[in-house]
DNA sequence: ATTATGACCTGTAAGC
DNA sequence: TGCTTACAGGTCATAA
């Protein structure tokens, strides 16, 4: 489930197993996710230490000894699991080789990380760590929206012009970059705002509410994918996996959450994707 | 330039 | 039990 909350849960995940470890050997079982992977992956990870772990909107980078960078992208249905952690944090063992083990490292201190991703969606690429930013999948984001570049002003700058959605605008990622498809349904509903009011026509008040509110909303997340990765060390190693009460996502026909309310949540098609709103609560 | 649509893939659940 | 259909957390290329 990777959007924002979820690439940072991951992220926190794997960096003690993998920061400041060499990488033994890098398996790349077959040429390509969404793209090729780069010419030589697994020789030019072979043998480089992993100095951290960071996260620009819902890519995970992983900085080398070597100056350069691996980049990491979920997709829609990525994974990233830890296993066989010598300090027992993580799994006893390794589990065997599942379907759709696209890439796996194993790295010095023994754990094994595994990239699993069914629908190919996902994406990793090496760059130079020195011009990461002008990584072409890099240099097109917007702010980060736990960021100080998020703010008041450079919504209202985002949004002006724009006639599309606002549901369909937030999900832009060169307006504010790491929201997907729940936590815009869940900011949206939220700060009360319509997903289908146009981007352009949403008051100044209400904008300037949003960044808050969409703040507060990620943070939550990601405090919530803390505790399930406090399960995953105890568990099967299952990396990622989250779980959250959402008060719009997922639950149409279901009763809005709001005291009072109680009005079925609405499932709507937006630009092809589902958005999930209270007709009551948000105008 | 903005906006909407199709495309990329596989797996799962629901409906018949 | 099978078969078909709808849908899924992303985002890029294309066309309107």
């Amino acid at each position: 489930m990777p959007e924002l909350p979820e690439v940072e849960t991951v992220r926190r995940g794997l960096a003690p197993a993998m920061e400041g470890q060499a990488i033994l050997l890098a398996e790349v079982n077959r040429p390509d996710l969404r793209w090729p992977f780069p010419p030589n992956m697994a020789a030019r990870l072979m043998s480089r230490t992993v100095l951290r772990l960071r996260r620009r909107s819902k890519y995970i980078l992983a900085d080398l000894d070597n100056g350069e960078t691996l980049l990491i992208h979920l997709g829609m249905s990525g994974r990233m699991t830890v296993s066989g952690d010598p300090l027992g944090r993580f799994e006893h063992d390794h589990p065997a080789a599942q379907k759709h083990d696209h890439v796996v490292l194993h790295m010095a201190n023994g754990a094994r990380i595994t990239f699993n991703d069914p629908r190919r969606f996902g994406a990793m690429d090496l760059l130079q760590t020195a011009t990461a930013d002008r990584h072409k999948l890099l240099s097109v984001l917007g702010p980060e929206p736990l960021g100080n570049g998020f703010h008041e002003q450079h919504l209202t700058e985002a949004f002006r012009g724009r006639r599309s959605p606002v549901k369909s605008v937030l999900l832009d990622q060169k307006v504010v970059s790491g929201l997907g498809n729940i936590y815009v349904c869940e900011a949206l509903f939220r700060a009360g705002i319509s997903p289908r009011r146009r981007a352009d026509g949403i008051s100044r008040i209400r904008v300037a509410a949003l960044v808050p509110t969409i703040r507060q909303v990620l943070n939550e997340a990601i405090e919530a994918g803390g505790s399930s990765l406090r399960d995953f060390r105890q568990a099967d190693g299952e990396l990622g996996y989250f779980q959250h009460s959402f008060d719009v996502y997922g639950r149409a026909g279901e009763p809005c959450h709001t005291p009072g309310c109680g009005a079925p949540i609405r499932r709507i098609i937006q630009s092809g994707r589902s958005t999930f709103y209270c007709a009551q609560c948000q105008r």
